[in-house]
RNA sequence: GGCCGCGUACCAAAGUGGACGAAUGGAGCGGAUUGCAAAUCCGUUUGCGCAAGCACUCGUCGGUUCGAAUCCGACCGCGGCCUCCA
């Protein structure tokens, strides 16, 4: 029996669980953001694109919540979605959460530097590679543009609230408070010698730390071997103790370290910054408030937490345990607690059935995608259209059949007219959406209810296509920006083709002999273009459109 | 070694006890259309058979059940985490 109510698979509890928000017209919702040293690839872009479909199917007309008291609310409903943008370089090797190695901002800096000699920045950049804030700002603007290219509301949405997307080094003052909270409450300890002394969270002062992961006190503590350094671990009182912060006076991004006298300049652990960013901006208090944020018994702090699957250990693991036992310290000793109700955690992308690496050439980010000439709305259709936990596998032959999919959408869509009324929650198609979607958010199955739908369709008449705009609501994909090819007198030139003067000779040869019906030299002629990895195709009116095979 | 997840037809991908030869998209095949293509539209695709029907399918082998792709066990294969990574 499908719910009736969206029900998602908690991580946290490993099961099938209805979703039920705190206050059901207003839903918290935190995902953890990119870091900024590098494009987003299309592997984070699926990930992001997981919870933006969530976080649109939880706002549509056709999601129904089950709240606490077991009633059901059908809306209105908005979801504060923020996303953190991580700018604090952590380290290449990052044994413990940012000790050793070299700081990866560092690591672009070197990279800009490169690209910079060889005229490989795009043209206006003005950048000095050696400011990490620079590199910092440099990513985040592409990530932000690669977002709204694909259609993340969240991006678009902080076009004018910029606080729905915190940057972690403007978050600081709120770091320190918070690792004071845990050094006070006993959760945390302080280690080292100055000039590099460290704070530890505590793993065992918070019995539940493992829930999340599956992982437990005991298994870490064997499975550590060999792979921690000794220098490392001496100090800490369990090999899983995390770093909260780390003084460090060379670091190339550092802040004052409030934690004693004479403590010089730091920088943040890593699972910090979530924990702040998405108590002061979903709980609404500033840096001063999260002295004194407490929250009544085990209560969850946020309603839905997202990340990549690889965030479950440690990074969400951390974030749990020093929340819970900054926030809720009465009752963290216990082991209660779990920060966010409902832990989302979509599964990684394959390219072509093998884990995407730089190495194997199959790596892929989505500007270049798009600056191949593939369609925004195809590579995001594409990206979310295999169910969430699942591995999906990015083929070439995938962003193909997607791209026709849209077409088809198109269509069908273009049949709006303005003033057509919202369909009615019940019309077949969007019940049989919200039914799949309601079940663990089963876009495959969603689409393929839309699909169905359409080939029963005749001509699509303009509540047709308000139908499947209401669906399209979620799915984010015919409302992303087409990318437009350029024309000739005689040529219709697809993204990612650009004209040229052999091309526009070629089509009109070819059209001067098809006129006189010499269909020999017409043929030759389309051989040839293939040969230079060309398709043609006549279209109406007697140009040529020309795409890349 | 520990924890977690996955394995479905030519490909991708839903389905998680009966309506399953298995949704949906692609590819293939047949047809419409086109000078021919491409694109689009319609039909179709396990084997044998004209058909009714029979036989064999959802990693492998067993089990539970009137009934299993779906539940249980073992095994094989793949992946994630246990060091940064979505």
């Amino acid at each position: 029996m499908p719910p009736t109510f969206l029900s998602l698979n908690n991580t946290l509890s490993k099961q099938l669980e209805a979703f039920t928000p705190r206050d059901p017209s207003r839903v918290t919702f935190y995902s953890c953001g990119p870091t900024v040293y590098d494009d987003a690839h299309i592997g984070n872009f699926r990930s992001f694109l997981a919870a933006d479909v969530l976080r649109r199917f939880i706002e549509s007309p056709l999601c129904t919540v089950r709240t606490a008291d077991g009633s059901l609310h059908r809306g209105p409903r908005t979801v504060v979605h923020v996303m953190n943008i991580t700018d604090v370089g952590h380290m290449t090797d990052d044994a413990e959460g940012g000790e050793n190695g070299e700081d990866r901002m560092a690591v672009a800096g070197r990279r800009l530097e490169e690209a910079k000699k060889s005229g490989k920045l795009p043209a206006g950049t003005t950048l000095d590679p050696r400011d990490p804030y620079q590199i910092a700002r440099f990513y985040e603007h592409r990530f932000r543009e690669d977002a709204i290219m694909l259609g993340l509301k969240l991006a678009i949405a902080a076009q004018s609230d910029p606080t729905l997307m915190p940057r972690a080094t403007e978050s600081i003052a709120g770091m320190t408070t918070v690792i004071n909270r845990l050094l006070k409450d006993g959760y945390a300890y302080t280690t080292g010698q100055p000039g590099s002394r460290v704070v530890y969270f505590s793993v065992q002062a918070y019995p539940g730390y493992g829930k999340l992961s599956g992982n437990t006190l005991a298994a870490l503590k064997a499975g550590e071997g060999g792979r921690v350094s000794e220098e490392n671990q001496s100090g800490k009182k369990h090999p899983a103790d995390f770093l909260l912060w780390k003084e460090d006076n060379s670091h190339i991004m550092k802040w004052d370290s409030p934690f004693g006298d004479g403590w010089g300049k730091g920088y943040p652990g890593w699972h910090i910054e979530c924990t702040v960013m998405a108590a002061s901006r979903l709980a609404g208090v500033d840096a001063a408030g999260l002295a004194t944020l407490s929250l009544p018994g085990a209560e969850a702090l946020i309603d839905l937490h997202s990340g990549g699957e690889d965030n479950i250990f440690p990074h969400h693991e951390c974030e749990i345990a020093q929340s819970c036992c900054a926030f809720n310290p009465q009752v963290a000793h216990s082991g209660q607690g779990s920060y966010a109700a409902m832990w989302f955690h979509p599964r990684f992308l394959f390219v072509e059935g093998a884990k995407m690496s730089k190495s194997k050439g199959n790596f892929f980010t989505a500007r270049q995608l798009v600056e191949k000439g593939i369609q925004p709305a195809a590579l995001r259709l594409e990206l979310i259209r295999t169910h969430y936990r699942s591995n999906a596998n990015f083929t070439m032959q995938g962003l193909e059949d997607s791209a026709r999919m849209v077409e088809r959408w198109r269509k069908i869509a273009s049949a709006a007219t303005p003033g057509t009324p919202a369909p009615s929650p019940e019309h077949p198609l969007l019940a049989a959406v919200a039914d799949a979607l309601h079940n663990d958010l089963n876009v495959s199955e969603a689409i393929a209810q839309l699909n169905r739908w359409t080939n029963t369709l005749g001509t699509p008449t303009a509540a047709d296509a308000a139908a499947l705009l209401a669906v399209d609501a979620i799915l984010g994909v015919l409302e992303l920006k087409q990318l437009q090819g350029q024309t000739s007198e005689i040529g219709i030139y697809l993204p990612g083709v650009s004209p040229s003067p052999e091309v526009e000779a070629k089509l009109r040869t070819r059209a001067e002999a098809r006129k006189a019906k010499d269909f020999a030299t017409s043929d030759r002629i389309r051989d040839e273009l293939l040969a230079m990895g060309l398709t043609i195709k006549d279209a109406p009116g007697g140009k040529v459109e020309v795409g890349k095979k």
